[in-house]
DNA sequence: GCCCGCGTCTATACCGGTACAGTAGCGAGC
DNA sequence: GCTCGCTACTGTACCGGTATAGACGCGGGC
């Protein structure tokens, strides 16, 4: 009745637990006759192999890593541009052996995945730095890497120009002669709608970089944009929503920047409901380089970043850290910054007259 | 140097280590005033709570489900229908504390998650059958539950109704006069391009079940369609190439019936680019009730299923099983088959005369 | 006054492996 | 002939917790 362990093999046969166990995880450390028995032995018996949580406790690897997502987990699920990300970590990580585990960084009363879930280390994806998931996961002294977040000293990140590629895009609209602008952006907790002052909204860390990138060029054009932040929900409705929001807010732009190609989208279906021309009318800039920036029409004008070389580079510094983490030297953190583009397609013309 | 575990909590305070793991475990086996000594100790320590590993070895359990998906995971994770699944599984999760890990079923040399990682029970999710991985799975003897997958005896399964939602797709355009008919599937593994007999063509288990709904409303009325099998890849873009491939075998159908809403979307691309109106010309029919289905003009007839209640059902049943387990009784398997149904928009009119 | 029950805390025995430092046996080198 | 070194296997000590039964003191009911 009992559950076939090391030991039954180990006694059926007649040799030490040990031994056993060298079958499965050392094959080198016994004759192959001996192996290819106790192997036998234990596909007789029904063993599967060396249980994972005994094995990672005494080994002291778990072979998952985590991946500490925002609060709003479905919500993130649900996005083109976070699932190519995951995409590519799955890929990466795919000849490693290691799994995914996806903890919500959501804090419920007394339920802390980040805590309580065991793994080698975690990617930190796009969450609040004051989260307490984020500093349980520190405290347990895991190795991380933030990605799409704001630095923080002594753990490596990953990051994308946000900024340079937010003022490519302002700067973009600016040499079209465009004067005014409407930016629609996102992101949770906080004042929904118009903002007062764009520079000092409390915005998440991407929301912010995009936002300070756009201001960077805009401000020294002197131009005064429109800003309308616009809360979660499905981003293309949502960003019809921030259009017609930005149309009402006084005098209407005739370039908006959006935070991301979905919202995009959605900016360009009101307008075209209403009657305006895109874009010859009205330019719309993107962010991401998602599919869905080049698939529809008219083809977006975008921030491209590479989501893929993300994942990947995320990827590889965690196991990169794991593996210095078995050694003893803690290793320096690097803070990567990828590059970003900006890729010129239709959703953009000169300011009309 | 050493780790702070249990014991120096204990020995710092001169209570035995049992009362420590309470004081985090069960914290009613205790006073409390001692309770907050040691939880205070445990702060200046640098203790984090204990350590996962360990409690799920002497526990029994580990805090995470897996969720196996086929190998070619990176591919499923950009598919929106997939990723809703997800989402709805991890939304369902959420309260219980349980996180998801991701496993492949990628057969790789020696690389077996599924045979390696921790868990409690898992999600098989349209997998192949015969995948190494799902062995693993089941000589683990996990709670397992299968999703979008053939139902197999013993395992709790959670099905829609794709046969079903497939004849009702074909009966509608039969209704509405068609009698040349294209098929638009997809699957890894086979001959690609046109199936010279669909009914017997080797399918992945929801393609082959789409497939003989399909049949089952042609068969009866005779009608004898043009079925063309497409490769991985943007669903978009060989939706587009597959309707091509449709047009170019013989007659050109007044109809087509696609696997997915994206396969339809491509192939509504590939007809506006020759010329053909749909729906005027031709009529399409997806499958999913993708958001994309909706969003996008002419608005998708499309086979609605709920893949949120997909979701849910399948992580319930899982963590039923999972409480089930902990007492003795296997429990019956139970098999759901969920509701599909036809949503008729704009992509299907009578066909032309 | 005695016994019971309860609230607290402890002792011991696992959970199922792996690491590491042996030990035994045996052939080779000089 | 003795040491050396190698292969093949063993013994012991963990890894860091939890389960379970029991010990101990104390108040209350009869």
């Amino acid at each position: 009745m009992g559950r076939v362990t090391l030991q039954t093999i180990a006694d059926r046969i007649g040799v030490s637990r040990m031994t056993v166990s060298n079958a499965f995880s050392r094959p080198d450390q016994l004759s192959a006759s001996l192996r290819d028995r106790i192997l036998t032995v234990a596909e007789e018996l029904g063993y599967v192999g060396p249980d994972p949580t005994a094995r990672a406790l005494a080994s002291g690897t778990t072979g998952a890593i985590g991946l500490l997502m925002s609060d709003t987990m479905a919500y993130t699920l649900t996005d083109e541009v976070a699932m190519t990300f995951i995409a590519a970590i799955t890929d990466e990580l795919a000849p490693t052996g290691l799994a995914l585990t996806l903890l919500s960084a959501a804090p419920r009363e007394g339920i802390i995945p980040a805590r309580d879930v065991a793994m080698d280390g975690a990617l930190v994806y796009s969450c609040d730095m004051t989260s307490p998931a984020v500093g349980w996961l520190t405290r347990r002294r895991l190795p991380l890497v933030f990605v799409d977040q704001s630095p923080a000293p002594g753990i490596t990140s990953i990051n994308v120009d946000d900024r340079g590629g937010a003022r490519q895009a302002a700067e973009h609209v600016l040499s079209l002669g465009h004067r005014r602008v409407g930016i629609l952006t996102s992101g949770f907790g906080g004042e929904y709608g118009v903002l007062a002052d764009p520079r000092s909204a409390t915005l998440a860390y991407g929301e912010s970089q995009r936002m300070l990138g756009w201001l960077d060029a805009l401000d020294a054009a002197q131009v005064v944009p429109t800003a309308v932040r616009i809360p979660h929900g499905d981003p293309q409705d949502t960003g019809y929503a921030g259009a017609e929001a930005l149309l009402s807010a006084g005098e209407p732009p005739t370039a908006i920047l959006a935070f991301s190609d979905a919202f995009a989208r959605g900016a360009i279906r009101a307008l075209e409901d209403k009657g305006l021309s895109v874009p010859h009318e009205v330019s719309v800039v993107g962010f991401d380089d998602n599919p869905i920036a080049r698939r529809d029409r008219p083809a977006l004008t975008t921030v491209r970043q590479d989501v893929d070389a993300k994942g990947r580079t995320a990827v590889r510094a965690l196991t990169a850290a794991l593996e210095r983490a078995k050694t003893k030297p803690a290793g320096r953190a690097k803070h990567v910054m990828l590059d970003t583009e900006l890729v010129i397609r239709d959703s953009t013309a000169p300011a009309p007259a």
